[in-house]
DNA sequence: GCCTGTACCGAGACTGGATCTCAGCAAAAG
DNA sequence: CTTTTGCTGAGATCCAGTCTCGGTACAGGC
């Protein structure tokens, strides 16, 4: 089979598939593709949408197994928007947050420098033994700030 | 309509209703009811069922009416659980942030003292306009830690 | 290059959360 | 009390996500 795709930047997906010992399939390699060509965060039903759109001919199952392995394998993130949406967006394996713009969609990611003290700080006044954390950021990126507004 | 319902404190609830020129139904008191028996946080789906259980005769999408409004009144608060779960929160209408017991599932609310220094030196780094944010804290709660685990 | 075991795949049924519709009801104002 | 209109329950509907299962093709061994 042949999906005649383009050539984003696949390669940090398809190397981790590989690293972890998974088979590189055609599916995966364009469901790989379909996400390195996104512009800010997608949802799953885009990525079915698209797929049906270029009748690449991928089930639905499959793009939703393939985008809960990119997230195990830490090369994707979901992202619960304000609105109540599932979105993804491909990262780093690193711990690190997210800055999304509540314009455009796209995002950037962001070390927590400092942030352990606000942390820490918390667990002290709570007295729980804090385990992990989830900080986003929503605003307006630089490109959106350039435009006078839609 | 009569409820027969226990002496949880609503007052927070209703009165939010109350203040923003809302109907105070008595299916909206027995709603706030449910709410605030509640320990730790809750989905939709718990709130149904105890009221199908108790043969309240409160409808399905009246029970989501209810939430939806409740947090756009700022006095509940939709979190986004690690596991996909959407659960709510009664909790202040001021900004704040959630601590989550990932056993039992109470929460805490914290302030985040220090934060702002942290979401400045992001948006500086990133050039984003900084609008909100969202911190979540996963963790053990005093009480939990107390128990030699389940 | 060919064989083989098994991971992977597509189609479509299925589940469960959440929303919509609409006729009837009841809260609040006068 | 009467009127206005926001609110409600029942059930249809929608839609994201999961499951099943027969068939496919990848990767490793020869
Ligand atoms: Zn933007
Ligand atoms: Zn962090
Ligand atoms: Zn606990
Ligand atoms: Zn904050």
């Amino acid at each position: 089979m042949q999906y005649h795709l383009g050539m984003a930047d696949t390669q940090p997906l398809v190397a981790a598939l590989d690293q972890a010992g998974y088979r590189l399939t055609e599916t995966r390699r364009a469901v790989a593709e379909l996400i390195a060509e996104r512009e800010g965060h997608f949802t799953a039903a885009d990525l079915v949408g698209e797929a049906r759109d270029r009748r690449l001919g991928i089930g639905r199952a499959t793009i939703f197994r393939a985008l809960d392995l990119f997230a195990d394998l830490n090369v994707l993130e979901r992202l619960d928007l304000p609105t109540g949406e599932h979105a993804y967006v491909p990262c780093e394996p690193a711990h690190h947050h997210h800055v999304v713009c509540s314009r455009c969609g796209r995002t950037t990611e962001a070390q927590d420098h400092g942030l352990q003290v606000v942390v820490d700080d918390i667990a002290r006044r709570t007295g729980f033994a804090i385990e992990t954390h989830r900080l986003e950021l929503y605003g307006i990126c630089p490109a959106c700030r350039a435009t006078p507004a839609r």
